[in-house]
DNA sequence: GGGCCCGCAGGG
DNA sequence: CCCTGCGGGCCC
């Protein structure tokens, strides 16, 4: 793409792009937007008045459909611009060692230059976190520090409505350095969520002293989950393609609506905490939060909703995070022993599960959303696994005409949840917000929207949501275990826990390589951090191109595929010049460096971790607060208090906290200030795309010859051992199951109990050499 | 990556 | 009892 008004900014070492000089500091023009410097002599209509230089927009953020979310401060945004130059210095002195310059850009960003922003805390350490991150960590758009960051392949970082709001304007290039942004990372995004821990890490440290238990510490990994065993030898013949259900750990019924508070988990006392992940769907039924094994709805048609699945499944899910619209289920033949089919064939109607949201909805009861890997096209999305978000309401339910030309049921869910959603930088929970323009209302039919006050609603005195009216009474018990199974799998989770708190801080700053805290961070396009020298030691001796001879003639050389290391991303074209993320790295200098220092400190007093006093400020007793509740779960007073302190941490965050954040709300701006046209040129590029798919493959008709007759059987319940279950949890040998799974593997085509048609003769086939798939340890790194 | 199977759990 | 279902593993 050629550039028509050939207008350019300086480049990183200040030279202007365009004349190739180096302009004075007076000819240099910053602009309030991105806060790139432009050299004003080459730019074809400078400002003209003093006044104007001062609210000076760039040729690039100046554009018609500028609506770009800009920061009032303009004043800071000079300040920043100075800051640049600066650390541009500091970057081009060739004397200093990385770490060195790092030290030199954390005091230049706590010193002088950030004085005149209202005085923060005088605790030099917190300061130094709060430079780093007020600093150099905003984005340049919005000058505020990136809520649901995103990282270009140059190491930059940005908010991702400011990224794609840039990119919506048809801006392919770094708002900060004007590299170029790959087209993949342009439309597709994905949250850098080392960086929103970052980011909540330094927040805490800030405005929450000495409360309890930061937010920061519910991200579990699944290797922290105990797994579960198997209950039919069917299931464990094919692993967990037909597994049963394991053990479900809380206490709570089948149709308990809204959050599994720590009571109801008497294994951990915590309960189940926004942004758990689970390796699945089994697992994540384990602790209660979605129960149907396939189905995306849970509930029941005159009880309501209690949890729904976000996994792509329906092309007419549209996911922005904070709100989403749901589609319901059915209209699809699942004849043929199909458990899902992608095409509709019929209208939906509010029955079943459709009707169970239609009456969460009306009693604005909360319902748990889990977000699965499978689903695709959203930002929001894990990468793997599945991830509780917390509860939504549903605010409307409709039906419409779907992209497939059948009617589907619709539903509007907003979140409502006191945690803050794994994806956002703010550490509080949500606001009432108001509700998003959907533009297909117009087109809606059977519009049914809450008349009664909600039962779950936000209470402005507590400053969180609560239960307005009590919870509709279960109607279910509570899956019972036995003692010794009671044992057993709390013995799993104890062994799975043992793991410090530190220690997963250190894991979320961890290079996906080294598995130690990153030094020279870079972010991958997919929103993957290494060291980079790890990251080029991997690819090390890998060409970029593959150079092809045959017979003497040189054929045309083959780009080499370079899977990321942590994902199937093909990164080659990053890894020709990754850029460390600078901003990123100051980071984890000033979070290690009073890790190591609140450690020496530590050690002169007490080695026992889990006796933390609450009397230190640092937010490294946040650490000990978080180590004393996972390790020491055996105690009898342990952790009530996550949940108290959860609470105090939101209503004092809301009592000390700005006003910053009730004006940008992710909602407001959808609402307010235009954000929506970005998300309506978004949702109109993918639709069309669906558009465009379903095109070509609506008529893929399955032949639908007889009718399907599945036979429900009586399941074979196994006794498994307790030795069955410890087995899977790390390093231990598996050879036991392969011998099980053997024997089983024989007796597959007899089993066939289904009259299924078809399929008898494709169970035959089975193949003898691959009857025993055994389950890998998750973790290692593939 | 797409298609095909099919155990299982839950609703009604 | 029958039907449904935003899974998961395997084969190609």
């Amino acid at each position: 793409m050629a550039h028509v008004s050939q207008q350019l900014p300086c480049d990183g070492d200040g030279v202007c792009m365009r004349c190739k000089v180096t302009p004075m500091e007076e000819e240099k023009l910053t602009c309030k937007t991105c806060v790139t410097p432009w050299h004003a002599n080459c730019l074809s209509s400078p400002p003209e008045t003093l006044a104007s230089t001062l609210q000076w927009e760039c040729p690039d953020c100046d554009s018609p459909a500028g609506d770009l979310p800009v920061a009032s401060a303009t004043v800071s945004s000079a300040v920043d611009g100075d800051l640049i130059a600066a650390i541009r210095a500091i970057e081009s002195d060739s004397s200093l060692t990385e770490q060195q310059k790092a030290k030199k850009r954390q005091e230049l960003m706590s010193g002088k230059a950030h004085s005149s922003e209202g005085n923060c805390s005088n605790e030099k350490g917190m300061k130094d976190v709060l430079a780093v991150l007020g600093g150099s960590l905003n984005c340049s758009f919005c000058m505020q520090l990136p809520d649901r960051p995103v990282t270009t392949p140059c190491g930059h970082n940005f908010c991702l409505k400011c990224f794609q709001k840039w990119v919506g304007q048809g801006k392919h290039s770094c708002a900060k350095c004007r590299c170029t942004i790959p087209p993949k990372m342009a439309s597709q995004p994905r949250i850098n969520s080392a960086l929103v821990i970052a980011i909540r890490m330094a927040k805490m440290s800030k405005s929450n002293l000495s409360e309890g238990l930061p937010k920061v510490y519910q991200f579990v990994h699944n290797q922290d989950r105990p797994d579960k065993a198997f209950t039919t030898d069917r299931a464990q013949k094919s692993g967990k393609a037909n597994a049963a259900c394991g053990k479900i750990f809380v206490t709570i019924p089948p149709d308990h609506f809204g959050p599994i508070p720590a009571e109801n988990d008497p294994e951990r006392n915590q309960g189940v905490l926004v942004g758990e992940c689970w390796e699945d769907r089994l697992e994540c039924r384990q602790w209660g939060v979605h129960f149907p094994h396939v189905s995306g709805i849970a509930g029941q048609s005159d009880y309501g909703a209690q949890s729904v699945a976000l996994s792509g499944g329906y092309l007419d899910d549209e996911d922005h995070g904070e709100w989403f619209l749901y589609t319901g289920s059915g209209g699809r033949d699942l004849s043929g022993n199909k458990r899902t089919n992608k095409d509709q064939s019929s209208d939906q109607k509010f029955e079943k599960s459709n009707k169970a949201l239609l009456v969460s909805c009306k009693k604005g009861y909360p319902v748990r959303v889990v977000r699965s890997h499978k689903e695709k096209r959203s930002s929001y999305a894990p990468e793997k696994g599945v991830r509780y978000d917390g509860v939504y309401r549903i605010e409307k339910c409709w039906r419409k005409v779907g992209i497939q030309g059948f009617k589907v049921c619709r539903y509007l869910f907003v979140r409502c949840d006191n945690e803050p959603a794994p994806w956002t930088s703010d550490e509080h929970g949500d606001k009432p917000r108001p509700l998003p323009p959907i533009p297909e209302l117009k087109k809606a039919t059977d519009l049914s929207e809450r008349k009664e006050s909600p039962s779950w609603d936000f209470d402005e005195e507590a400053g969180c949501w609560k239960w307005k009216k009590p919870p509709p009474s279960s109607k279910k018990s509570v899956a019972t275990m036995d003692a010794e199974s009671q044992k057993s799998s709390k013995k799993a989770i104890r062994r799975a826990q043992t793991m410090s708190v530190k220690e997963k801080l250190l894991k979320e700053f961890s290079c996906l390589i080294c598995r130690k805290v990153m030094t020279l961070p870079v972010t991958t396009p997919c929103a993957h951090n290494f060291c980079k020298s790890c990251l080029e030691g991997a690819f090390a001796g890998k060409t970029f191109v593959r150079e092809r001879n045959r017979g003497g003639r040189t054929l045309r050389s083959q780009k080499n595929v370079m899977n990321c290391p942590s994902c199937p991303t093909d990164i080659s074209d990053f890894l020709q010049n990754p850029q460390v993320n600078r901003e990123l790295m100051d980071v984890i200098e000033s979070l290690k460096s009073k890790t190591e220092e609140k450690e020496s400190s530590e050690k002169e007093e007490d080695h026992d971790l889990s006796e933390s006093t609450e009397t230190s400020k640092e937010m490294l007793t946040s650490v000990d607060d978080g180590m004393k509740n996972e390790t020491s779960m055996d105690d009898g007073m342990k952790n009530e208090t996550s949940v108290d302190d959860g609470m105090k941490n939101e209503t004092s965050l809301d009592d000390g906290m700005k006003n910053k954040t009730s004006s940008d709300d992710g909602m407001l701006d959808d609402g307010m200030k235009n954000e929506t046209s970005l998300d309506d040129g978004m949702k109109n590029e993918t639709s069309m795309d669906d558009d465009m798919k379903n095109g070509t493959s609506i008529n893929d008709n399955t032949e639908t010859k007889g009718k399907p007759t599945r036979t429900s059987k009586r399941k074979k319940v196994v006794e498994k051992s307790d030795s069955q279950i410890t087995e899977r949890t790390n390093e231990v040998p598996v050879e036991k199951r392969r011998k099980k799974a053997a024997g089983d593997g024989q007796c597959v085509g007899v089993k066939t109990r289904n009259s299924r048609k078809a399929h008898g003769a494709s169970d035959g086939n089975v193949s003898p050499s691959s009857p025993l798939h055994v389950q890998s340890d998750e973790n290692l790194s593939q």
